[in-house]
DNA sequence: TCCTATTTTCGTAGGGCATACGGGAATTAT
DNA sequence: ATAATTCCCGTATGCCCTACGAAAATAGGA
């Protein structure tokens, strides 16, 4: 029955894992002294199991190959971790972290709202092809550490000098990361599938070449056929810089979109 | 060191899976007549699987489940399927035919490439509404079956009304799928976690309102915390429209964008 | 120094998973 | 009736997560 969402956990133990005990105030609460010293702690957990999903995908971390990388026995992760599950969210945080979104006044912020929402899209590009097991974990209940709020903080200050009622900012800041991390997670899939099995997206296809020849019917398929032959489906040609890289181009086309809607307060509905 | 995708099956069994024997010809090749009789077939061993994912999730598709649904042993499937990964291939293709996307000429078609296009969100969207477990199978090495050949002929004719240049379909309809099935996937991953767990978004963030009390630093988020003083985070209040959802405005800016990019042939890098 | 409270460490054990292998059962052709 | 062919499935292997509880290590107090 239980799914790969348990949630059976304490959240508060969670999220003081995830911000490590820090609060508000910037007071970590008092610890306790007495006791066993302990080997290891929550960072070398989820730094040892980032190492290990890194090199075989979210598969390999298994709590006893993260335990092994530590020369500990498997149930002492439990001592530091309540559970893979929690494990998990606090590997995506962490490497959410990896990303470099400076605020407003900070001399590397890019100028201009455009560039902003370009630089995080790149930033999260870059951060999915380091993790590409980043793609296997679902982010409809995201783990509300600081990775996850410096995205926010990030997209929404770049959205606001665009411009934007706020009443927009929500939708267009989903959008956005819909997207984003759609096309990222696509390039991660790739080279996850590629460091795995050994095998190119030419050759995969070159190993189904039968497939046109067998069972592709092309009266069937008219205008996939005819884009095949007015040379729609070649690879991006140096003369023609309009056959573009589709992630640059729907990013551009997007947010073309969200530009548009902003300037003009036209209505949108016929 | 294997991962989700093996892989080391034969690709040309699998094919003639996927189609189910049809050759280009629409002949299916001879079959043997001698020997015991099948008690099953591929379509049932499909439907089965389907169903258990519809109900449990990916992970509660174990060849064990599906063989107990069909009251065989679970070695049996092996006589008709290569293995769990093309199982759930053909699981994977077979919902996709379930879209209805009718060609030109077809008396069900909508007018007007936009039109189009938001019929084929729109029948992805509830695609995977239906069948939440689609969200966990990566489709970066897809399914080359006759569900995956009618998504991209009923794109492709689609843009082609638009008239957008051959080398720009291939980007175009590539990030219409990126963004629609992401969007679609999120949904999924919703009604999916809801069903597993019995719990509600809003009961979520309720067990994580402690967050703003205990970790949260208004000073280190001055953006969030201004859009949220402005609003920005309200449920869609009918008396703006201009809220709207995140889903539907994201693919409305897109088509916009693409609609721009195809109208005045003008330079768009500066 | 010894006792005690506290914390960390980890061995064992149980239930589930995919699937290689090979023997037995059912059906048709001869 | 016999042989050929195909389908069905019991067994066995090795991996996974984690509940439970005992053993080991540490600190302070006497």
């Amino acid at each position: 029955m239980a799914s790969e969402h348990d949630g059976g956990g304490d959240p508060g133990r969670t999220l003081a894992l995830l911000w490590r005990g820090r609060t508000a105030a910037g007071r970590p609460p008092g610890k306790p002294v007495k006791g066993r010293k302990p080997r290891i702690g929550v960072d070398q957990i989820v730094h040892a199991a980032v190492a290990v999903a890194d090199a075989g995908g979210l598969t390999a971390v298994s709590m006893a190959r993260v335990a092994e990388q530590l020369g500990v026995g498997p149930m002492t992760l439990y001592t530091h971790v309540p559970g893979k599950a929690e494990l998990i969210e606090l590997m995506v945080d962490a490497v959410m972290t990896e990303r470099e979104l400076p605020g407003p006044g900070h001399p590397a912020r890019p100028a201009g709202w455009r560039a902003q929402v370009e630089h995080y899209a790149a930033q999260t590009r870059a951060l999915h092809v380091r993790h590409p097991w980043l793609r296997e974990v679902s982010t409809a209940r995201p783990p509300l550490g600081p990775g996850m709020m410096a995205e926010y903080e990030y997209l929404l200050s770049a959205l606001r000098d665009a411009g934007l009622p706020p009443s927009q900012m929500f939708a267009a800041s989903g959008t956005i990361v819909t997207y984003v991390v759609a096309a990222a997670r696509q390039e991660a899939e790739d080279i996850q599938i590629e460091q795995a099995t050994g095998q190119t997206w030419d050759a995969w296809w070159g190993e189904r070449r039968h497939l046109w020849d067998e069972h592709f019917d092309a009266d069937a398929y008219p205008t996939m056929t005819q884009v095949w032959l007015d040379g729609g489906f070649d690879d991006a040609g140096d003369d023609d810089t309009s056959t573009e890289d589709p992630y640059m181009y729907g990013l551009q086309r997007l947010l073309d979109g969200i530009e548009a809607a902003t300037r003009p307060p036209r209505a949108s509905r016929p």
